[in-house]
This record gives C-alpha cells, structure tokens and sequence, in this order.
DNA sequence: GGTGGATTTTGGTCGGACCATATGGTACTT
DNA sequence: AAGTACCATATGGTCCGACCAAAATCCACC
C-alpha cells in the first residue's frame, strides 16, 4: 500500500477533512507503530511535502499540531524531533487549558477540592502500605521542612517536596505528574501572597501531624490530619479572592 | 496601546519565536479578557493578518494551534468559533496523548490503578456524604444495570452510568469529566473481550455490595467492595493482552 | 412574503520566493 | 598539524498572490 499519491488534488477535497489532518495523522501513525523512533528526527518539510504530494503550508499545520499535542520538539534551522510523551508531559499541555478554568474563585476551588481529594486518598495509602524506604524519605522530607521555617521561598520548595513524596509513594509514575501540574497550577494563586511567619509553623505542624499518623499506620487519623491540613491552606488561598461573595 | 504594528516585520525576527506563536498568544490572550466572548465568531483570517501586520500563513498557524488546544472550533468556510473549554474538553485533549502512553499493559495498568484509587476514593466519600436523592440515583442506577444482565452493550453502559453518579456525588465537575476520560480511554481496551455471561452478573454483584456498603454509612467496606470490583474488572482487562510477562 | 439562484465572504490549498538559523566542510592562519 | 574563520548547504520560518470549495448573504423573482 502505498502511503504517498493517497493525498492528492491540488486544494480539491471531497470530504471536509483537511489536509493537514491528514498529513498529522498519517505522522501519528509512522510515530505510534515506530517508524519514527523516540529522539529520531522527522523528515524535512520539503521531503514530506513531495512524499504525500501536499503543499509545504499544509505539512507545517500538521506538524504546527503534532508539536502543540507534544509529539515533536520543534527548534529553529532543526528537523523536529520525535518526543514520546510521558506523563508529565500530558499532564502539562491539559495545564495550558486549566489555567483558562481558574479564573474565578469557584474554579480554583474545584481543582483545590480534587487536590484534597488526592491527597487524602495518598494519605490512607501511606498509612496503609508505605514501606520503610518510604517512610525514611517523608521523615527526611519533614525535617527539611521544618527547617526552612521563616524563609518563605524554601518553605515552599521543601512544602512541596514533602507532598511530592506522598505522591511517589504507590509508584505509578502517573501521580508525581499530577502532583506537578498541582504545583504548577495553583502556586500562581498563593505565590501572591504575603503571610507572617506563623504561616509556616502552622503548616509544618500540619505536615508532623500527618507523617506521625502514618507512621501509626493509622489510615482515619492520616486523613484527618491531611484534610485539616489542606482546608486550613485552602483558607489563605482563598483569602487571596477580592470579592468574597 | 497599539496591538497591531507590534509583530512587524517581513520575515525578520530578533528572538527565535515564531510568528504564529506571537499571534496565537494574542488570540488567546484577546479570548481571556473578554475582548471575544464565548461563542462568538472569530475575525477573518484576511482580517488578522492585516491587522497584526502578518501573512496568512502565519495567523493560519496560529489559528490550528489554538484550535488543538480547544480554545476555538474550525469549520470550513466557516469563521472559527470562540470556545471556553470545560472541563471535559481539557481533559479530553489529555486523553488523546494519554493513548499513546496505553501501548504496554504496564501503562494500561498504570490508568486503571489511577481509576482504582480514584473510585475507592469516590465510594468512601458517598458513603459518608451522599444526600439522599443522591442515594436514590444510585439505586436507580444500580435497577438499570440489573435489567441489563446479558445485554452486554445495555450492561456496558448501565454499568458506567452506576459508576458515573459516584462521580457526580461530589457536585465537583472535574470528577465527571475524568469519568469521562477513563470510560473512553478504557473502553477501547476491553471493547474486544469476549465475554460469558457470568461476567456480567459477577460486575453487578459488585456494585450491589458497593450501593450496599454506602448505604450502611461504611466507608471501609464500601472502598472494600469498590476494591474488589475494580480488581476484578482488572483480571479481565489484563487477560487480553497477549504477553503476560 | 417566501423561495431559489447568484454574489460575497471565508476557510483550505497551492506554488514559488526569500530570510534566518544551524550544520558541516573548506581554506586560511598560526 | 592544529585551530579558526568563513562560506555552502540544509532546513525551518515567513511572505505574497492566486485559486478552489463551502458557507453565508443578498436579491430578484414568483
């Protein structure tokens, strides 16, 4: 079967389809069953454009899409490059529409209320399953926690990290990507925002709290501790909405 | 402030951007302040590219990359149309790389585990927070899939609906939408098993010890049940993949 | 006032041309 | 001989003008 002559017509179309659809899929194709390998570097434009017999602009659209949907790395004077998505990746192009969501207070709320839910459900696993490794990691991740109190930027960063680890727990690679898109997403809403140094002992306190029910291997305690945690978070984001209605 | 005559420049760009990326950030960024609200129609292509002093080509790009992302809808000779993603849209784009991460059963696995931990998560809170109309839902979801034992199409879909009002019991839209997501996703996979037809009663004694368990206000067996229903969906998702290394 | 065809709009495509950048080879310098 | 500056080539990025096809609009006609 050929897979060139399969697209011709010089701009007569008999279905709506475009052509550079078209071209996208067939390079979706050639991705997906390997003939373009991870790291490999596609044809040039103006190879492809003589192979499926279609003008350049029509193979640039497609590869104008392959690139938003993050199966090519396009750099300037380079033939893009085949990039198997991961996860992470994934997770980051659907980030670019959830800022669109997050403009009002509700929005940001409905995405705070998954994180919660998230992270709940990671604190019963932990409590319930976390090995000893797991367990060596999260304390060491609180203690850096605890003491980057007062320097608000490292507090942060090490905040951050201390839920990473719950996240990396169950090792489904899907879970650190969704916890990076959270940081990503909702760091823009609080990162706005002044607190006073009890801020931070008052969210390492929630961290201790958490860590101690897990190590109790209490899944109930775990989640409270997590939820108490998260809600009282939630507040300060929310303080940051001007119109409280 | 001038919004044309910024992006001059006849094919001659200081930085290494790309023109059509320019002209989609200003579409987009047009689309978020309000300047095009939903549903409305977009400028002509001849309109934008005179006003942002670029070639046709290069708004023509700007206008795939936006609509990729789902911010606008194409139609041939038809001026695109103004659309604010939700949150289905969002996670639909999402989907369509996440397809090509479910090549091995490991990332198959990977989902379905999510979907686990996601639904275990779902029936411990219906069992705590579910309303009574809420209640009913289910147990009218729950009749439906009954009826539909042996009709494995009817079965099919009853069962996502009993599935799906645990996700609207929240009253969070993202939950529906990810249900969405893992239906389409999912399904592809065991769309092409065949099945007896203890299967289906196997399935729907699952969900009658769920609905049970959130009934009786028991979070712990109501994750149980939903444990060991997914759990074995799984064993079935699983066996249709031919290497079982 | 309704209806159907002609006109206008508008997206989809093509072809050729030129510019900008990256790469690699070549000739020149040291 | 080694290093460097420079030029040719490959390749992506952009522009222009034109044409086609589908949709939308207009208008004459009934």
């Amino acid at each position: 079967m050929d897979q060139s002559e399969k697209l011709h017509g010089h701009g007569t179309v008999g279905a709506g389809s475009r052509r550079s659809d078209a071209v996208a899929a067939e390079l979706v194709r050639m991705i997906e069953t390997g003939g373009l390998q991870e790291g490999e570097r596609l044809p040039a434009e103006r190879d492809l454009m003589q192979r499926y017999g279609v003008s350049r602009a029509a193979v640039r659209e497609a590869i104008v899409s392959l690139a938003n949907r993050g199966l090519i790395e396009t750099r300037l004077g380079h033939r893009p490059i085949v990039r198997k998505p991961d996860y992470e990746i994934a997770v980051d192009k659907v980030g670019n529409l959830v800022g669109h969501l997050m403009v009002d207070r509700k929005g940001v709320w409905n995405l705070f209320e998954t994180r919660i839910f998230m992270e709940v459900g990671l604190a019963r696993w932990a409590a319930k399953h976390a090995r000893r490794d797991d367990l060596e990691e999260l304390r060491a991740a609180l203690d850096g926690n605890r003491e980057a109190i007062g320097n608000s930027v490292l507090f942060d960063e090490t905040d951050a990290a201390f839920h990473a680890v719950l996240y990396q727990i169950p090792g489904n690679p899907i879970y650190p990507a969704i916890h990076k898109a959270y940081v990503e997403w909702l760091t823009q809403h609080w990162r706005s925002m002044k607190r006073g140094a009890g801020i931070d002992q008052m969210n390492y306190a929630g961290h201790e709290a958490i860590l101690e029910a897990i190590l109790a291997r209490d899944p109930d305690n775990a989640e409270e501790a997590m939820r108490r945690h998260l809600v009282a978070a939630w507040e300060f984001v929310r303080s940051t909405f001007p119109s409280d209605n």
